[in-house]
DNA sequence: CATGAATGAGTATTCATTCAT
DNA sequence: TATGAATGAATACTCATTCAT
């Protein structure tokens, strides 16, 4: 999980490595976050980490590895975090509210990491897939297994599975992306029973929803029906 | 066009200012989105719009100001299409489903504008408002209105009009940032369906339904219930 | 004395030429003063004389030409108010005592006067003997001859002329300088008293003098002695 | 050289710093001279010195610093040069000669540094004191008590010591400048001479002085009359 | 004659990266 | 291994001058 280390010579207190290794990424991240990518010095960080310039050029190879490894750090922190909020046997639905709760929970408390994955995506455009872009494909494949699930169950209408996924997905890193820019104010559990609601139980009236019939779903699961 | 004016000497071509404002704005969205910002050179700028750099700064005092008044024709130009395609008295909820499509498709048919949108707020992110968050507050009135007339006729469940308005928007920000950044392939048609058919009817089945009852509503419309 | 005026087509308000020249110097001397050379916009003198950029070049080919010009008018008012001053018949040493002060007072009315000569020996110093060295040199003559006649008078000890009019120019350009520099506060009259007493006087008691037999005179009006 | 430092690495040799920021303000003196303060290119600088751009910058935080400190450099070198011709317990009057001689020798033989005093005059007026004034100030004391001294003797009239202080100062001040700027030719020993003269017998004969009676000097040493 | 729109040469400064010690 | 001194590429902006009208 950490970068290349040389490795000739006398062997280093083992772990020193890696432990370095994430305190200069969690030093990275916050001063990319308040500054910008241009404007974080990487005098500044090798100063915050306490070492010489030199030292970090040890650690990653150029200033923009070190931006996409902070990148990285954060996604499996997120990871980290939703999984650990989610792991117990609760009910599934109930699981979901709690996921997404967990997610905006995550953001809110690091504002930092948000910040990053903006400028991930506004300054690497060109050079790479976006991490939580990556982040988002490895997950699909179990949300989906998750969502199948409750179909079969019938607790959720049968519908394409990518929509689900997508749709939810969509959602709430925009939720996320405008509660850091815009600094909104309501409050956590609220916005996301929110989300929950109208995801749930979308916001059709009854006979509305009568009258609107829900198009016919067209994926994998359309046979269901 | 050579009456005795007070001013002799050079007359200005009428009209060729505000032309030439337009021209150098569409070009400028053009390379800020394919370079980034600091990859774009003014010198470049100028080269395509096929003036002097001088000139450039005739228009716009700043490398900056330039950028930001290109952000924000896009925000205008989306909410001229948007405003185009909906105008006419079709069904409300028909009108929503329009509106989505437009707001993707807009997007869809010019990713420099989505580029810009990201660019501003990674970049600008001390110095401003971003310009797209001042186009949504200056809307949410109106959808506002909007959402409480359905609510009245029973078209759409009663719930807290800032939670309609929150949760749609957020969700397709989001959806237009990733399709930007991940390039979905899904057709739009179909996407702005799977979008519409969660959001009016939300993901679960009649009886998961009847047994997650929807959270009251906390709001003004609260007393429809 | 005026810049050379084309003459083609129809003669121009007589006079208008070199009203307008010394309207433009006036400005350019005091702009020039406050700003320095690069910091006087070519445009804000323009605006001050309340014409065209461009009319400008119709009477200075260049930047620097109208700085020259400017300086130029500044030695020929220094010159025509000395002039002024002593003209009268009075007694030839209160002339040099009357001199003198006009010398320190026109500089201390017009402190962008003193700036300018500053200013064109900082920036033209390879292109051009300064202006004021050039009046200097103008009057040279008309000093000696002043000076020897007061020599033949015997009301000044014999000495070389030229160390007459170079120990007496420097002190007083020197004086300029400083005033102007510094700020002096002590008052115009007691300043030029206090130079006349020393020049007049030397500041030896009598005594010393007797002992520090004045060195013979080694030029011209060595004969004389 | 590698004793067991708390900070490895590149150790830094001590005294280059000195020796290589005095070398720096040697040649900074000479371009600035040569070319005046805009035309002195911060890479032509760099390439006399034989360093990178980004060294002057680790010496000098901008352009403007470094001239100021050059022209600092040029006041302190002047100050020693005097103070080692005139440290000698000789007579005081002939030290007043000696003093003279070198102020003036000093600027014939470096005439960059005349140069630099004009420039920074002409250039940071509204900055700052121009460093030779701020070094005249900080030896008047001296001299006033040198001044005092031979008033008390009786080897120098009873006179303000300000009156002695500045006109000697404007004296040799303007004389330097005026050297520098002319390229005056006369020998370096006459010049001094000449001053000395006329500063201490005055240029009025015998006769003369008795009919103009110098004016009773107004401050501390009037009393002395 | 007068104008001012257009031009583009010219330059200080920053900061990621290297590498001698 | 760690350091930080040295480097130099890279770039926005100004303003004197021109010339079409």
């Amino acid at each position: 999980m950490s970068s290349t280390k040389p490795n000739r010579g006398r062997p280093v207190d083992e772990g020193l490595w890696d432990r370095r290794t994430d305190e200069i990424l969690d030093i990275a991240i916050d001063l990319f976050a308040e500054r910008g990518y241009n404007g974080a010095d990487t005098q500044e960080i090798a100063n915050r980490v306490g070492v010489g310039k030199g030292t970090l050029y040890r650690y990653f190879p150029s200033k923009e590895s070190l931006f996409l490894a902070a990148a990285d750090r954060v996604m499996r922190r997120l990871q980290a975090h939703i999984d650990e909020k989610t792991n117990e046997q609760i009910d599934a639905l109930l699981q979901m509210r709690v996921a997404i709760g967990a997610f905006l929970a995550f953001f809110d408390t690091h504002p930092a990491f948000a910040e990053l994955l903006i400028l991930e995506r506004a300054l690497f455009r060109d050079r790479k897939t976006p991490t939580y872009l990556e982040h988002r494909e490895k997950n699909r494949c179990r949300w989906e297994q998750f969502y199948q699930e409750l179909i079969d169950r019938q607790r959720i209408r049968p519908m394409p599975l990518d929509r689900l996924t997508t749709v939810i997905s969509d959602l709430i890193y925009g939720t996320m992306f405008t509660n850091h820019i815009s600094g909104r104010e309501k409050s956590l559990q609220e916005q996301a029973d929110g989300i929950v609601d109208i995801v749930f139980h979308g916001i059709l009236t009854e006979e509305e929803r009568i009258r609107q019939k829900p198009e016919p779903s067209s994926s994998t699961s359309s046979s269901l029906q």
